[in-house]
DNA sequence: GTGTGTCATGTAATCGGTTACACGGTTTTT
DNA sequence: AAAAACCGTGTAACCGATTACATGACACAC
């Protein structure tokens, strides 16, 4: 026994499909009479519109896809928590595509949501222009928010060159001198523009700069801190790519029997919730995660809504990080014999979230 | 200007809609001639398929729809990487749907899936049967994880009850006789389940019970945590309905001055990545869950394929939870002052993860 | 030379909805 | 009383693909 179509309520109630597609969607005119039949035998069937149908016909899908070069890590699971709530409260429904390890897939994985979704959001930071001018074809309107500014596109960037820079000078304020840097991965332009302010701020406060390469995972982030630990010249604070590293490099300094922050101090990027949940809670540079995932949702849609009148939004949006201090990067004093002090007491207060969800 | 269709495509190269669909997709016998002008027609208009189209006519969508009823928090996260990783290779989408506080809204989620997935993961643990077969309707495949073993469904189930058996035997064995549980929100299945457990071996073992009600959150676990740590006769371990609350529970102990786990050993259930990462870090029963994740999206692509046909893979699959001892339950000895000690060396070699990902 | 088989290609139905337009019947206007 | 306006409903085109079947060309066998 296949599904009833509308067809097949049309004939039980002895109406033409249009009417019956007029009840359902509550548009046009219908007597009270034949809105009650075709209710009545819409039930009876058990009558489910085919949206995939009802797409093709309309031109609409109410659904936005949303390519991230990987799924790990808490960063991509705030965004697309975030990007859910918005959906949801605007009617959408959201795709996901992940895994995209270079422009290649991406472009395809791009390509095959033509007929899909009705707008995309881009983070792969593999992508540039080029290629994905050469994915989008259609009119299909995007969102980049692959850290590159695409000029004339509208897009979300973080300013991470400019987060960086504070990172560097809180660093050098709580008087830190030998600070070192755990990239994230060459090619990957967010790593390159938080490597650059970091190069930047260190130059500008005359300090030697010492750059450890990781790929924004807490294994690599791991194997940068026991590197560090071992050098000669030890640094006495390290400013990670990401959280995620920034936790991995923890880990690995206190294994090696160092303390943080009185030994090395560290500092994160992103401020996912773990952050304030190791020990020492971690120093990191706030995005509020889930709320840019909204508006930047949001964006999209207002962005779907208006496609074809001639708006201007090829607005390139910052969003600029906020230093969250905490006791990672506490000013190394004399009497810290203590390691794992302080901080407690704000923990979860100083885990960020989004408004009226349960936490 | 709109975007290319076969029509198009088909003109400019001077043959049908069917020889272009038929070069498209290598089905049917063309001449090398027709093929070289279709393919060149397709590139000129830089013509990409309009998959919902493709999907009507084949009744074919290769997507899968995941009804979650929440994406905080680390454990949803980490289930549908592994699904997005399975459905990535097996050429199929992934559609994710979350916040659904109710059955009626859940209902309706499923619902206007119709004609947009090939088959649904469905995890509302709030969903019994009788509201779930109401909203099915339709030949839709779907694999149930809500918890309930829905007779006769294909479905994955966490074997919650054993679990938290085997967490309440471990305190014991480690000398803990005043165990706490810390549950999850009544109604919630996963949460009756392993209340239940801890019911059934707290009374095998002729100890008393203490149950504080909380909500899956690591914030209601922190409220759990501090009410627990005033009370007139304190416990000497807390065995939490999940890791969230488990970790909640953690801190709030630790700001009230106690030590973990020398005044209060702490158990957790799922074995998020975080559990390995606090201090001291949480012994916890491990689901592997990103596994989990992409077994389950195998099992319903199976079932998809297999539609029609007379398979009874209506069975109930479990997942036994593994009891993973980390220093949040070390046994209490005398000479264990020093608080935040001990297990650093095998907190990322502890952390689950899914083979050949990047961590 | 006609019959038959093969093969590339085209025609048109189909998937399940939406919606412009036509139509016939009331009611209102002049 | 005829014209105009209006209203509920039905017919059929359309969205963009796939695909069963028809067609016509050509080769080969008799």
């Amino acid at each position: 026994m296949k599904a009833a179509t509308i067809r097949d309520v049309a004939e039980r109630a002895d109406v033409s499909v249009a009417s019956v597609s007029r009840v359902l969607n509550g548009a046009g005119p219908v007597t009270e009479a034949t809105k009650n039949r075709v209710l009545e035998a819409a039930k009876a069937l058990q009558y489910v519109p085919h949206s995939g149908a009802r797409s093709l016909s309309t031109s609409k899908t109410q659904t936005i896809g949303v390519i991230l070069p990987d799924l790990y890590g808490e960063f991509f699971s705030e965004l697309i928590r975030g990007m859910d709530v918005a959906a949801r409260s605007l009617g959408y429904h959201l795709i996901v595509s992940s895994s995209h390890d270079d422009a290649e897939e991406a472009s395809a994985a791009i390509r095959s949501m033509r007929g899909r979704v009705d707008g995309l959001i881009v983070l792969s930071p593999h992508l540039d222009a080029a290629n994905l001018a050469a994915g989008l074809a259609g009119r299909t309107p995007i969102l980049l928010m692959n850290g590159g500014a695409a000029a004339g596109r509208p897009s979300i960037v973080v300013d991470n060159h400019g987060g960086a820079v504070l990172a560097v000078e809180h660093l050098v304020a709580t008087g830190r001198r030998r600070i070192a840097h755990i990239s994230g991965p060459a090619g990957n332009l967010e790593a390159e523009a938080r490597l650059a302010g970091y190069l930047q701020a260190m130059a500008e406060a005359g300090l030697p700069t010492t750059v450890v390469e990781g790929e924004f995972t807490q294994s690599s982030g791991h194997a940068a801190g026991l590197e560090l630990a071992r050098r000669e010249q030890r640094p006495d604070a390290v400013f990670a790519g990401n959280d995620n590293m920034a936790v991995g490099a923890m880990l690995a300094l206190q294994d090696a029997g160092l303390r943080v922050p009185e030994d090395m101090a560290i500092i994160g990027f992103d401020d996912v919730p773990i952050a304030g949940l190791v020990r020492p809670a971690l120093t990191t540079l706030r995005i509020h995660i889930a709320e840019t995932g909204r508006s930047a949702l949001e964006r999209l849609v207002r962005l779907i809504n208006a496609a074809g009148e001639a708006v201007a939004d090829t607005a390139c949006e910052i969003v600029r990080p906020e230093l969250v201090v905490r006791p990672s990067s506490k000013p190394a004093t004399q009497n810290q014999a203590q390691s794992n002090s302080g901080g407690r007491l704000h923990a979860l207060a100083d885990t960020p979230s989004l408004k009226g969800e349960k936490t």
